[in-house]
DNA sequence: GTGAAAGCGCTAACAG
DNA sequence: CTGTTAGCGCTTTCAC
């Protein structure tokens, strides 16, 4: 059994492809037909509906959705552009986003684009090649000639996770400024007086950061607010920061602002282990509330971003405008805010 | 500007498109040799080529890729079903494979089939209609009509993160049952006499739990070895199994084999969030050598799994099909091993 | 309710 | 080195 499965596939050229032609002339009618007892099956009487549908199934037909897209103009692609599959604040927003389109009878074309403008532009233009009905990318910072491309492409573009004065064409997101002084007001308000900040290097999270600190001295706080930069977010430079906060930066203590959960849950974990009190000696505050924030011990005190929704109501700006309704002015920015989640660590 | 910038987009119809042709007669040639010009420079005079390159830039022409395809019977696109977006281990496998993929000028299309064999089935069906040149399916359990399709289709599928006698094609991955014994040898060998299993629900985590109990047992361990299950793996999953354990199903201390890190990071928080030493009264053995096990505290004891190797040698194993290559039938099946790293939980 | 004709924008031979 | 001629497998429009 082994040998004979695998001889279908032993070919260079792929088998004899069934087409919409071929499943008519099996049922006795033309390929037009077979198109439109797939396409709106009404129109076609119900005994050769029948027909045609045997005929399907003998055959093993799989529309071609290639040809189809090139006669129709619609290739009910979407292609999404996300800094990293990893990271899971992107991934969460790609899937609940995938999977709203596929109700929709989308598609996603997926690409990661690392970080970097350069790349994402090279991805939309690729991206571009395939037509797509839509498009979806990461943030506000974009090479410029991806703006130009995507502008003369005249495609519906969603731009997630972030916000703008300026969108491509739709923006669903939230300020990352207020939401780094909202950490800020929320450390005040729970009397802390020292600060520092954890962040990774992408250009959102030192965005949070330096809200923060400004916010936090003119809010009351003590200056200077030391900062640590990691290039990634993970629970091991987490702990890095903090041990780089307390040793070289002059960080005596106090409340560590992070750029993200997995950030925080680091900063954390080296704090317990050199016996530090959290929140007693070193309290912290998340962000993104992910699922696993409210499990640590103590639990994260975070910043919540529904993620889930910023994908939904991305994949809905993009159906409405798809089904051609044309967004007002305002309705092109869309602010989904965030929300402080007071927990134990801070 | 905000106005200006959006009439571009507030028609129903996508503006003219540049084609060939048009690129053609701006150059003074034929679509033909715009084709040839971007598929195969040399065959064109670079006179010609630098004029067509000028009306390619003064155009912004963008190649459609949907007709190439048609005509070609290539479409240089690759779809990949995983079963969950947001689980790191699935996200890195297809985030390696992606990029391996992309240097070879192929683009993926990306479903999220959440463990379910129908909702794969159904996605397999629509990727087909775009005529992949290759598949990646996860594991190697999917409904019967899943492999009938992809037969009939007659193009290459890659299995990725399990092994199987009979593969659809090609499969690339590890053995899951031996890798439940090698846990289970490895605890036995540090000394412990009693274990409990901490597991998701998904069928290749059960099969390592199952190998790990059994092997556990005739190894000389106690049993019986309390089995917790949860949906889904999450660090508050693991703290609730822990808990489980820990409160009704007798489970009085040992080592804990975990179904992933994750889980084991949340079986480690909660013995600690108890009091409980670790691993002095509750040792933990993870699942995936994820980035962070390295950084808990205790440095978390785990089996290594290499993702991103995973994601490489899947990708390789296609392509060389995609090259013409014809596997030799012992190639159809790839076994990439695992490796317990034995660090300080367990 | 069904068919015929045209064409989507490209690649693949084959000429010259 | 460049052009001509055929499609690829569908959807669309217009007839009947």
């Amino acid at each position: 059994m082994k040998a004979t499965d695998h001889s279908a596939l032993e070919r260079a050229r792929p088998r004899h492809r069934v087409t919409m032609a071929e499943v008519g002339r099996i049922a006795g009618v033309t390929q037009v037909t077979v198109s439109r007892a797939l396409s709106d099956p009404s129109k076609v009487s119900s005994a050769t509906l029948e027909r045609i549908r045997h005929a399907i199934e003998a055959t093993g037909f799989v529309p071609n959705a290639l040809a189809g897209a090139l006669a129709s103009q619609r290739s009910m692609l979407v292609s999404a552009l996300v800094p990293s599959l990893t990271n899971v604040v992107y991934s969460a927003m790609l899937a609940s986003f995938g999977r709203a389109m596929r109700a929709d009878g989308y598609q996603l074309l997926v690409t990661e684009t690392g970080f970097d403008p350069e790349e994402e532009a090279e991805a939309v233009e690729t991206h571009l090649s395939r037509r797509p009905d839509a498009l979806l990318l990461t943030g506000v910072h974009h090479a410029p000639r991806t703006r130009r491309m995507l502008l003369a492409a005249g495609v519906p573009v969603v731009e997630l996770w972030d916000m703008t004065e300026t969108p491509i064409d739709i923006c669903v997101g939230f300020s990352h400024r207020r939401a780094g002084e909202a950490m800020a007001d929320f450390a005040l308000g729970k009397g802390h007086r020292r600060a520092a900040v954890a962040t990774a290097a992408d250009e959102r999270a030192r965005r949070r950061a330096s809200a923060f600190a400004a916010r936090f001295i003119t809010g009351g706080g003590a200056g200077p607010v030391p900062e640590a930069v990691a290039e990634r977010a993970s629970i091991e430079t987490g702990r890095d920061l903090l041990a780089d906060l307390l040793d070289n930066r002059g960080f005596a203590g106090g409340v560590v602002a992070c750029s993200s959960d997995v950030l925080a849950h680091g900063v954390m974990i080296e704090a317990q282990a050199r016996g530090l009190n959290v929140p007693g000696q070193v309290a912290v505050i998340g962000f993104g509330d992910q699922e696993f924030a409210r499990a640590t011990h103590p639990a994260l005190s975070t910043v919540k971003v529904d993620l889930d929704r910023l994908g939904r109501e991305g994949a809905a700006a993009l159906t409405a405008r798809l089904t051609g309704q044309t967004p007002a002015p305002s309705e092109h920015v869309i602010d989904l805010g965030f929300e402080i989640v007071d927990r134990a660590t801070a």
